[in-house]
DNA sequence: AATGAATGAGTATTCATTCAT
DNA sequence: AATGAATGAATACTCATTCAT
């Protein structure tokens, strides 16, 4: 059944997330409740296993920031959507993400390939809302590819490396700060000033 | 001699370079052209060798970006060096700054109160430079604290992700793209228009 | 299956008869015809295999003592049976029973918590028989307690010591002469007369 | 110097005590204050340090007993002066001692041949004194030479295993047991009537 | 004589993977 | 489909011994 597959995949999630690489086969199927050569009908290896789980956290990554822009038509509006979904998902499923991009570099360079269309997916989310951005006019000086890509560590490890590093942080302060980042860069003081000139309505005489 | 000590952990960032976190000791000693043995000489562990490396690392990585704002007056001048600096930095040494952040959880969960320090030290090159820019005025809307570590993993995995993913952007345009984002945020365009307005010395009516 | 444990630890008193303390699990695996990793399947460690022979060859050494004094009514022929079996179990069983109690003491300092009750089990056959000559008034002068562990360590190591060390005495003669000092002691002549005495049923005025 | 040579062995004995047969040639070049390659000018092998440690430790044993028994003129007394000495030497070099006998067995299997010597030369020191007795007729039923190794082993091993298993046992009440033991084996009521029999200096009729 | 850095064979233990049931 | 006993290659670490200085 395709429902112990998924039960083998959210153990392994489980045991992962307490400890981390250091994670066997053995705790996967003990997690799951079956047994060991179980596993094995479901995934060929444990990188297949490993692969899987990435591939389809990256999917549901890449539909929960598909689902975070329904309803926002202009390109800031869902590119702080975006980020906010993507810093949230980050955060409840870190040990998992942080897999998903710091996981041992090798698997990485061996499974680009099969990983590679999903990474894109993602960045594809990005990407078009800054193409929409920068069409639209309201975003400006940046290459969308690119800067989608940025923006896309940016969150991800933003969120990754302060739930693990810094505790101490709060993840909305945190968060915050990204925004503001984002959308203003470190020059806000300036910007703000000329934003409220705009929201005053006010011309701006050349 | 230190010289032995010195090229262990060379030999070990090119194997690690090469392995990734699949790396044994073996490998290093033969890299080394040393006996196994050797290395447990110079280092008591594993682990050891990976946190002294680590240590090492970041204490380079931190002087780097120290000697990097030397000469420049404005806050403004400073960011741009350091940013500069640290991407390159881990451009020319990824392997071994992809281990800085991104080894094996656990090895941090453990071993953060050996390494903190290093890290406080790196944050704080950031964070001063952004004290300094939100009290001249050029920066604002920004939390120094919380923005430099935002920065500080913004650099970082950019240049590590993109080196590593994205062999085929090339590393000058996602620099440029860093220093926009950083500078000007998401918004560029309007903050141009007024950059310009600016530059012409034209007043700006309100 | 039981039988697996039971072969293996049977493999593991032969290597240890060849090779002594510096037996390895290679030397055990090998022996008993399975792959290394099965061993560990049973046992947790080397320690650990260890601690469980020395516990089986405990309680076994405790039953064989129990089974000798079977039938036995009086004390002396319940010691005489004991002191008997317990040396003759020692001589067959000479590698692992030197293992008992001469291996290195290390084992023995750490594990002795374990060990212990098997230990004081043996010493208790012992001391019950003494404690039972002593009441019925043909043993005398002597702690039952003490003199339980020294004959015990006597009978065992008389056995032990000559077998490994003085393999040109006869384990008989070595066996009576245990016997004599048990119960005669070194004065054996006047005692003897005194029995002889008896024995012809003649008065002993006072 | 042959100075070196001892401080090399007592560094060694100490090492032994705290370590037991863990201990490793670092440690006794550490404890004895010189560097590994030294030790290895005075002693061959790690496997020679030990014998000659074996052996020095026998001859100063066989010299201690044959100290006791000066001044003592009937084998009574010698024998309780030597058991007494033996038992006492052994307490309070124990580890010693221990290796002395049941260190790992390989090691006396390989080495017997250099340690035989030694080894008689102490059972020698029984043998002759029981040999004395039972040409003066107080000792009787036995085999001097084999008796002789048995007590060797007892007081031998009663002494080490007391201190080692039983530090609950005073040293004292073991020797006493020990003592009464030997002279008068388990059944020592009847001797005990028997030779107050004979103190009072009634005769016995036959 | 003395040193101690260097060596490398040796060992316990782990764990992904297989396969007979 | 499911099991879990068995496998054995792989690996960190130790330590007796050597030898250039």
């Amino acid at each position: 059944m395709e429902d112990k597959r998924s039960s083998i995949i959210a153990a392994a999630a489980e045991v992962i997330d307490k400890w981390g690489s250091q994670f066997t086969m053995d705790m996967v199927a003990q997690q799951a409740g079956v047994a060991k050569g179980t596993v094995y009908l479901y995934f060929a290896s444990k990188q297949d296993l490993l692969l899987s789980m990435i591939m389809e956290g990256l999917q549901e990554l890449e539909q929960g920031l598909k689902d975070a822009v329904v309803g926002c038509k202009d390109a800031g509006g869902k590119l702080a959507a975006i980020v906010t979904a993507h810093y949230q998902m980050v955060i409840s499923k870190a040990p998992l993400f942080i897999k998903l991009v710091s996981q041992d570099p090798m698997l990485f360079r061996e499974a680009r390939p099969e990983i590679l269309p999903y990474l894109k997916g993602i960045e594809g989310v990005y990407a078009d809302v800054l193409k929409q951005g920068v069409q639209e006019g309201c975003f400006g000086g940046i290459n969308p590819e690119i800067t989608g890509i940025i923006l896309l560590t940016l969150v991800h490890n933003a969120a990754a490396s302060c739930s693990i590093f810094r505790p101490d942080l709060s993840a909305e302060a945190v968060l915050e700060q990204v925004h503001t980042l984002i959308f203003q860069g470190i020059n806000a003081a300036p910007q703000l000033a000329f934003k409220n000139l705009l929201q005053e309505g006010k011309t701006c005489k050349v």
